[in-house]
DNA sequence: CCAACAATGTGATAACTGTCACACAATCGT
DNA sequence: ACGATTGTGTGACAGTTATCACATTGTTGG
């Protein structure tokens, strides 16, 4: 994979990741191609806005035929970096946290969970799977260290947020994916997501208001 | 609230609730007045960025002080149309549903959630609260209409996806915010908004390997 | 082998969004 | 009363992202 130059829309990284995930829904034996008309269809994107989006990173296609459905599927996860396995840790064993402990996402992409950690004593030593049960979060910073861990998934409340990701980024955290509704601060050199369901929801007022108004 | 004009960019929107949920934490005792470099601080966003957004709306301000915090978050909540309750409903009582069922966030903002349904048998009856107890997914339509429910979410798995959504929009949903990870496809008078965590991942994944390749 | 066709890749252009500087209004101290 | 100070509101500008048209390239049928 080559990349052509670094300043990449967020908005193609987003899209790029909707046509992976359709993609790999797709039967590949009755669909071996693909063209752009077709999938922006399913993703409810423009045929040329797909197009530019691949045209960042190469050329992926044949002209006059389109995508080789799996070929692209590959080259998109090689693009994203979810070809391989990202050692993944959810902190915060709420509700939230155990949807995605039992989420099969992980499984088929690039990210494996292999820690989860929780303040409440009630719940340390309980086990998730063969593999992995649940630790305090004291031990954060070691077992990051010790496992490598690179992604860390924040689904505590607010108020404990921030010490969790100070605790990530103790024990060499590459990246967090923050689900707590506050702004966790961390310095520049740690990627930072943050998943804001409020936000979201608030979104959906607003436009249903603008709607109600107009 | 006066809107001057209808084309307000999205972002400006996610970051009013940012916005409106710091000010919710704040203590408006000891914080009365609170300029847009406070707030941006906070909130990670520059000053000048705060203005322009609220600009869009009209003026909040006072020129040499700042902003008045109370009125301030009730004037963002009226733009919002977070300042009154949306009947709400869950659709798919699983772990991220029952996550969604006890957050607080509902409760304290502009969404009252009023029916929970899942397709699982066994889990029909189950009481949520004192009001809510879990109805099967058949009873949709009648249940949104009968309760004029303006918001569904749905957070089943991505199979059932699509059914659920035309189930509410047989039952004159007015918005969906979609857990599941597909597009679910609804006509252009339905808002839909899509949470989608295997993006936000993939996002992650991207950024980190970006770093790593650098 | 060549013409008709199909669908990609991309430069040019338009639309949108964020940044900046500064005019302007309110307050405070003397 | 008034100059100094503070922090908002906004027009102009810069940067970013999406759209469009079409040149390009591979395929297929006669």
């Amino acid at each position: 994979m080559k990349t052509k130059d670094n300043k990449i829309p967020e908005a193609t990284i987003k899209r790029l990741s909707t046509y992976v995930n359709y993609l790999g829904r797709l039967g590949t034996d009755s669909n071996p191609v693909i063209s752009s008309e077709i999938l922006g269809e399913s993703c409810q994107v423009s045929p040329a806005q797909i197009r530019k989006d691949l045209s960042y990173f190469g050329e992926f296609g044949v002209r006059g035929v389109g995508y080789d459905t799996k070929k692209l599927e590959a080259e998109i996860k090689d693009i994203l970096g979810i070809n391989h396995s990202w050692p993944t840790t959810v902190i915060g064993v709420g509700k939230l946290g155990q949807a995605l402990l039992n989420f099969d996402f992980f499984r088929n992409h690039g990210f494996r969970i292999i820690a989860a950690f929780d303040s409440d004593p009630g719940k340390i030593g309980a086990r998730i799977t063969d593999e992995i049960s649940i630790l305090p979060t004291g031990d954060i910073e070691k077992t990051v260290n010790e496992k490598q861990i690179s992604i860390g998934i924040i689904t505590t409340p607010a108020d404990w947020a921030q010490d969790v990701a100070d605790r990530l980024i103790a024990g060499g955290i590459k990246g967090i994916l923050n689900f707590a509704p506050i702004k966790v601060k961390v310095p520049d050199s740690i990627i930072l997501r943050n998943v804001s369901i409020t936000s979201e929801l608030d979104n959906l007022a607003y436009l249903l208001t603008q709607k109600k108004r107009q």
